[in-house]
DNA sequence: TCAATTTATCGTAATATTGCGATACAATTT
DNA sequence: AAATTGTATCGCAATATTACGATAAATTGA
């Protein structure tokens, strides 16, 4: 107990539930739009942007990676994090496909 | 600790969160895709549906209730679910500003 | 090489989530 | 009124998440 039953659903929705899942969080919900935001791609900046200790952010930033949301290059002592393209559109298309499959009905309920 | 600091954020940024987090669980997904797909909304058949408890059904339910995406008709002795039309355009919106503010920059990283 | 800087990881405490059996509750039917 | 049906809630056990201090690891600059 206490554990998902993935078994149950299809690839597809536990794909899209993990990544939605990374994204489910104000802190990384911030740190997404940074990294969107930014001219150039920050790092450890987001440490003292938001009132979050390193160990949190870097913690935030694993789970994004994790889910293939953002990716991170070494650059010299720190690392540059940015979006990571593809994944984002196919999730963008997804969710769109998502949405758009409904279609307010009035008879319902 | 183990609660997250909402108070670092915006509300814009806290809602978000909270609605992606809903909807980022697979059940919770396969239940909005079978509310979306019913010719008429569907109720307790969804714990026949997919290999899960009716207490289990029944809690994934409110919490998409508690985030606003669904809502709930008693009809007779069972209760009708549909998604809740303004929430769903709303969150379609704010999801579809989120993916668009990105655009492919080849200077990343 | 040695310090300095930056990031990742470990360990831990507090809290949240997931799933389910048992049971309560509410509306209908007999 | 009593039984039936459908749903919600309670209580619990297992697991996951969140946040952070401490510390390790990696790279640069002196």
């Amino acid at each position: 107990m206490g554990t998902t039953k993935t078994e149950i659903f299809t690839a597809e929705q536990n794909r899209l539930a993990k990544q939605l899942k990374a994204i489910a969080h104000p802190a990384r919900i911030a740190i997404l739009q940074e990294l969107i935001r930014a001219e150039a791609c920050i790092c450890g900046e987001l440490v003292s942007e938001f009132g979050l200790a390193q160990a949190t952010i870097s913690q935030h930033l694993k789970e994004l990676k994790n889910a293939g949301l953002i990716q991170g290059n070494i650059e010299g002592t720190s690392v540059c994090y940015c979006i990571e393209p593809r994944a984002w559109k196919k999730l963008q298309k997804e969710m769109s496909k998502l949405f758009a499959s409904y279609t307010d009905r009035d008879n319902c309920c």
